[in-house]
RNA sequence: GCGGACGUGGCGAAAUUGGUAGACGCACGGGACUUAAAAUCCCUCGCCCUCUGGGUGUGCGGGUUCGAGUCCCGCCGUCCGCACCA
């Protein structure tokens, strides 16, 4: 023996094996508890990355783990398979986005399978496959039929050069990501989801989830962003009225005008008759909407002439104005303006000379008149306010709500950030929504027994714009109600709806069905998802929708997706860069062309000086990628799974360095020493048990943690102490334990192991990724013997080493006999000892 | 501006309810084996000093406590999310 670990025969040998044996297949009709683990699925865009690696190696140990402590597990893989760049490949390269992405999916395949993931590929799929995205029509229809979907116009970013709509992430400082030009607002007629139907539900369920990180259920709560208050109504002075919304209705008193979006309604009525004000509105959609823009932007407005009435009318008329930081989209598109307790009114009030009058008071600063420019939004007392004087804000809040109900002027409203989900895509690589137009009927459904709506194959990418709205005869087809000429809706769904429900369909997937809700139900909701925290909202908020919208029609009694949630940190690597002195442009350098010594950074090939740049997420751009298959070449799966666990907590980031893939090397090979050197010792070492039996507890309560690198430094020191161990029984059980303890993380290893002792073959199917997780002693889980500080003043001065559960007295008069103590101590008594038992003894002088 | 997270050696990091700070790994340095190299093994490794000992040390300044990386108050810094949300 005395070999070396082969990790590349090693590695595609056993990976055949368990693929001829199906070995990760779930079975549905398992007596066994269930885990349902899952990785975010990737996007084919061509080849896997390091982040991917590290994202789905945590779920394999999991999901192997899982297997060994009797669980039938589903951990599935499959493929986001509809999106832009495979339209944008298409256009650069004229291949067929279809083609691209089925070519990039093989490959990514391929490489997924030489990292020997745990995974059940019986259940693959990719959401390009009509067999997929017909079953999501099927969905969309019945959620149309239900009254979730609806279709309205709305204002959208419009690409004028790429021609489509682009979401707002997709707009970078009011220009287009891709081309370049300038982002339109342009009115269409757009699909929606109600997701503001569910959004009080949505924002409700984050509190029974107790396995999600508390960030992502804050930014989740933020973005629903529920508010309460009241809207209510001011009479015109010419006439009509002005619903308004407040979260602040005890300070009705301090309003001192009343404004409306640029375009509400109201602004709208007064530009058709005055120039000035269309000017204005035209100035206000100029704005930019960054983040810089706006924290700098002026409070501008426009008074109308219009008055509007004070409810309470001792106060008499407001002046309305139009201003450009009321928003159109948010509560009622109209305010009133409160400046002494409101810092944009405040700003406004300022501008343009209005009132403002203090109606909060903290102290006893009751004097109307508010000086100052910054608005006090703190806690208070209610002052000139009339019957709400002496109120606290709370108490003065629900007054008026009543009384404004009592009146019928307006009534307590709960307002949200969130917003209906607009799904419409004006693309060609996504799932055509099954809507038919006719002029006589309207939208009409496309009956079920004609789904899939499937995508023609005959397209053309030469020219900007939608494909499937310039087809010859894709979109022409007769009404299903009267058959009358109509035409297909040629828009596809939001790629971010095909990501809503596929782990449903991994859990189960019948030909003629979306999923069979019994064996869904099974299986779901998902123990374990992991991924990257950038789908905090976006995507997670959706499947939860989805869902519950699900469960809201009937389909599935499920209501949150996604019990446990983990999101997982970026691999990161250093870069490096120049700056032209002149023109001010970087170029970055590929890490393997630069010599660096951890401060100056130059380049191999010309010995040129150049910068370090961070040490951050591997992107094209910066080109700081390390390529993962080279690596497998190099160092095997098993090496690099143990990289992508070992020192950083999942949760942070982790930086690429070749010193530490080689150190996983190495201990991989020392792993294999010892599994290879191998012999039957005779004999016990309690010591080294209590070791082995403490690691097995301790690996397994951080791998069910996912404290993954936890787990890895026991491993570690497992491993430095059976080697310092003589031979015995117990080294012997310790390496035979060893090989079952590393086979979630480094699988290959572990049945090579597993086989070359002999281990597997006295068990059927011999496969360690079958075996069952070592039985923990717990006797052999506590020591017999402790070793205590010795502290004076609270200062460390010795350690002493005694039977567990020495009684005090007996720990004292060991402290008060030691010499460091004595010398210390110089003959006084202490003035009290606090012993903490097996812990530490600690003599105050 | 609002919300959140974090700050520990040269580096990544450990440290149950307050109880021996730095486990484990990486890097550096020294040594063994070798003709040599690779591989492997052993040792040192927070900082300072008058070095078989002592002092000091978890971003900074206070506080509580016999005892603080951990709890409280006030700062500083870094990162992330949202952002004119009434």
């Amino acid at each position: 023996m005395a070999s070396r670990f082969n990790a590349l025969k090693a590695d595609a040998a056993w990976q055949a094996v368990w693929d001829e044996r199906r070995t990760f297949a779930a079975r549905d009709d398992s007596p066994k508890p269930r885990t349902y683990v899952l990785e975010m699925f990737p996007y084919p865009s061509g080849r896997i990355h390091m982040g991917h690696v590290r994202n789905y190696t945590m779920g394999d140990v999991l999901a192997r783990f899982r297997r060994m402590t009797g669980h039938e597990v589903l951990h599935p893989m499959g493929w986001d398979a509809f999106g832009m760049p495979a339209e944008n490949a298409a256009m650069e390269k004229h291949v067929h986005p279809g083609g691209w992405t089925r070519a990039n999916i093989a490959t990514m395949k391929a490489q997924l399978k030489r990292l020997g993931f745990a995974l059940d590929w019986t259940r693959e799929l990719a959401t390009c496959d009509p067999d997929y995205y017909g079953h999501e029509q099927a969905l969309f229809l019945d959620l149309f039929t239900n009254g979730l979907v609806y279709r309205k116009e709305s204002s959208v970013n419009w690409d004028p050069v790429d021609m489509t709509v682009l979401a707002n992430e997709q707009v970078i400082d009011g220009r287009g990501w891709r081309s370049g030009a300038l982002v339109e607002r342009r009115k269409l007629s757009q699909w929606f989801l109600k997701i503001t139907d569910f959004a009080d539900e949505l924002l409700e369920g984050l509190k029974g989830l107790e396995h999600w990180p508390e960030k992502v259920k804050l930014m989740q709560e933020n973005w629903i962003g529920k508010s309460q208050g009241l809207t209510f109504r001011f009479a015109l002075s010419a006439g009509g009225e002005v619903e308004v919304f407040t979260t602040r209705p005890d300070t009705i008193f301090g309003a001192s005008f009343v404004a409306v979006a640029a375009d509400h309604p109201i602004a709208r009525t007064v530009a058709a008759a005055n120039p000035a004000a269309a000017e204005f509105i035209e100035l206000c959609k100029r704005g930019g909407t960054t983040a810089a823009e706006l924290e700098t932007q002026e409070k501008l407005g426009f008074d109308t002439g219009l008055r509007a009435v004070h409810p309470f009318d001792p106060l008499g008329e407001l002046p309305l104005y139009i201003a450009n930081f009321v928003l159109m989209d948010y509560g009622t598109g109209a305010v009133f303006g409160v400046p002494a307790h409101d810092q944009r009114d405040m700003d406004f009030a300022r501008k343009y000379d209005l009132p403002v009058r203090r109606v909060v008071s903290e102290g006893d600063e009751t004097d109307p008149v508010f000086r100052g420019d910054e608005a006090w939004t703190g806690p208070g007392t209610l002052v000139n306010s009339h019957f709400l004087d002496g109120l606290d804000i709370e108490d003065a809040k629900r007054t008026v709500i009543r009384r404004a109900e009592e009146e019928g002027w307006g009534k307590g409203a709960t307002v949200f950030r969130l917003r209906d989900w607009g799904v419409s895509r004006q693309r060609y690589w996504g799932t055509p929504i099954p809507i038919i137009h006719c002029d006589a009927c309207g939208a009409v459904p496309v009956p079920r027994e004609q789904l899939p709506v499937v995508l023609p194959e005959d397209v053309s990418f030469d020219i900007p714009g939608n494909p499937l709205d310039r087809h010859p005869t894709w979109k022409h087809v007769d009404c299903p109600s009267c058959s009358g000429p109509a035409r297909r809706e040629t828009d596809t769904l939001d790629t971010f709806v095909d990501s809503s429900w596929y782990f449903i369909r991994f859990a189960s997937q019948p030909g003629n069905a979306p999923f069979d809700r019994a064996v869904a139900e099974k299986w779901l909701p998902v123990a374990q998802y992991i991924g990257g925290v950038e789908h905090a909202i976006l995507h997670l908020l959706y499947a939860r929708f989805w869902t519950r919208a699900l469960q809201h029609i009937g389909k599935i009694d499920i209501a949150e997706p996604f019990a446990g949630l983990f999101t997982q940190g970026m691999v990161t690597h250093q870069s490096f860069f120049s700056e032209d002195a002149e023109t001010g442009r970087i170029t970055w350098y590929p890490p393997d062309d630069v010599v660096f010594d951890g401060k100056t950074a130059s380049l191999k090939a010309s010995g040129d000086t150049i910068s370090a740049g961070r040490v951050e997420k591997m992107s094209k751009t910066k080109k700081n990628t390390v390529d993962p298959e080279p690596i497998v070449d190099q160092y095997g799966a098993d090496a690099v799974r143990w990289f992508m666990l070992s020192d950083s907590p999942p949760e942070r980031d982790l930086e690429w360095s070749e010193s530490g893939i080689e150190g996983c090397w190495r201990f991989i090979q020392r792993l294999w020493r010892l599994f290879d050197g191998i012999e039957q010792g005779e004999g016990t070492d309690k010591a080294l048990d209590r070791k082995t039996h403490q690691t097995i507890a301790g690996v397994a309560a951080d791998i069910e943690a996912l404290s993954f690198n936890k787990a890895v430094a026991k491993l570690y020191e497992l491993v430095n102490a059976i080697e310092r161990a003589g031979p015995s029984a117990s080294r012997t059980a310790a390496i035979r334990t060893l090989m079952l303890l590393v086979a979630p993380m480094a699988p290959h290893l572990a049945e090579e192991a597993w086989a070359a002792t002999g281990e597997g073959s006295a068990k059927e199917g011999g496969l360690i990724a079958d075996a069952a997780w070592p039985e923990v002693d717990p006797a052999l889980l506590i020591e017999d013997e402790v070793t205590i500080a010795i502290q004076v003043n609270g200062k460390l001065r010795d350690t002493v080493t005694v039977a567990k559960g020495t009684p005090r007295d007996a720990i004292e008069a060991i402290a008060l006999a030691n010499a460091n103590v004595q010398r210390i101590l110089d003959g006084a008594a202490p003035k009290k000892v606090i012993v903490v038992p097996d812990r530490l003894v600690n003599l105050v002088a």
